[in-house]
DNA sequence: TGCTAAATATGATATTTATCATGTTTTCAG
DNA sequence: CTGAAAACATGATAAATATCATATTTAGCA
């Protein structure tokens, strides 16, 4: 059991540093389940009561608005922590979470984490670290998106997939139109629009959901001075 | 020394829960510092050493983007802790900060504060729920506001100041226009121009800097439905 | 004090983005 | 397989916002 979890990425991501006897305690406290595809995960309301990992797969966070409409606030991708943020600053979870993509995701339970930190403080600055960066990543992201203009944010988020997510100039969009006017803040019909002018200009081929990148140095072009 | 500590916001906000002998170790290394209105702070860059806390006045948070405009991430008012996000994600600031208004900040040495975390996992579970709560806080504020448009958006920050920060319906503002623009997101006209349809509409009375609101109702309703 | 730069102010115009309308294609449950 | 709903697609128009131009006022400083 240690060692199949010493050569987890979930340890080496969160639980680095921990005694082989913090690491099997923990180890009893752990599992995984399975969700496939446009399961839900995590209904806002929940309760937290473990640290998730996306082991495998792929996540959409969102929630509702006042007015109805959801909006998405980042895409989990494998390795990434779920709902770190929440996990220590709320009762219960502020976000829903659904499955993009067939996923695994492993988990702790959160009591037996706080048992440990209580007892490693060293523990507690690395998580503190984690947590922050976390953080920053979704303030900075949010900022540079609504900075850009629609082109820049289309451009931002292929490019992001290509790059991030699929490490691949060809993918299998995760999200519908719809969904990617949720994740940057515009109407559905300017995400397709958008998503035409980029094939009419060479730099996109789409069919269907599939989307290879013909021309990234331009797409480079767009997301930067968009 | 040690019930000075004691007394203090500062210990309340974040100490609370120390042992006295740990606040007195923490006392010994911290500190204050005073700053004159448009005094800069903290610059972007610096080297993170101490965690900050604002005992009196007004600050920006704010960074320079890629085309050179500064854009203003939040107001840190009396009883916040600045810049608690950067603190243990990063080993340099990534914003710098200045003083809208004459300003009192406490400081503590980071070394020390780490020190005391190795030693007492409680407290770094505390921290924990403090650092995630000021990112949850500002990812909702940023979300709220670029969903908002132009009116709702001086509807919100006016309220912020009136209900927030100064609590008083009438309030010199301690931002230009201009930064104002910087940080909801709009150009300086179009924040001059809101304030005078505020202005005749009867929602606001201005006299340059002072501001006093009229029709609070009408404000809120603004800011929700904007 | 007077000079100068910045801040405030307002109108006209251009640009961006959303909305509405309408049609086609794809997906999926029965 | 088939019908209905959702997703995709595109044009026309309206609304929101930025940009440009140009005064006026205010604030800070030599």
């Amino acid at each position: 059991m240690l060692e199949t979890c010493r050569s987890c990425v979930f340890n080496s991501v969160l639980f680095e540093g921990l005694s082989d006897e913090e690491l099997n305690y923990l180890a009893g406290y752990a599992s995984f389940e399975s969700f496939h595809k446009g399961d839900t995960v995590i209904s806002q309301e929940d309760e937290v009561n473990f640290i998730s990992f996306l082991k495998q797969g792929l996540l959409k966070v969102f929630r509702k608005n006042d007015d109805g409409k959801e909006q998405i606030i980042s895409i989990a991708k494998p390795n990434d922590c779920v709902g770190l943020l929440t996990v220590f600053s709320d009762k219960h979870y502020q976000y829903s979470i659904a499955a993009l993509e067939d996923s695994i995701i492993y988990y702790v339970e959160l009591s037996r984490v706080k048992y440990i930190l209580q007892q490693n403080g060293a523990f507690g600055i690395r998580l503190l670290g984690r947590v922050s960066l976390a953080a920053d990543t979704i303030i900075n992201n949010a900022y540079n998106i609504t900075k850009k203009n629609l082109r820049g944010r289309i451009a931002f988020i292929l490019l992001e997939f290509a790059n991030d997510i699929y490490r691949n100039d060809q993918f299998d969009l995760p999200l519908s139109r719809k969904e990617i006017g949720e994740l940057i803040g515009m109407t559905t019909e300017n995400v397709i629009r958008i998503f035409s002018e980029f094939r009419h200009d060479g730099i996109l081929s789409i069919s269907g959901k599939t989307i290879t990148i013909l021309n990234k140095p331009m797409l480079h072009s767009i997301e930067k001075f968009g």
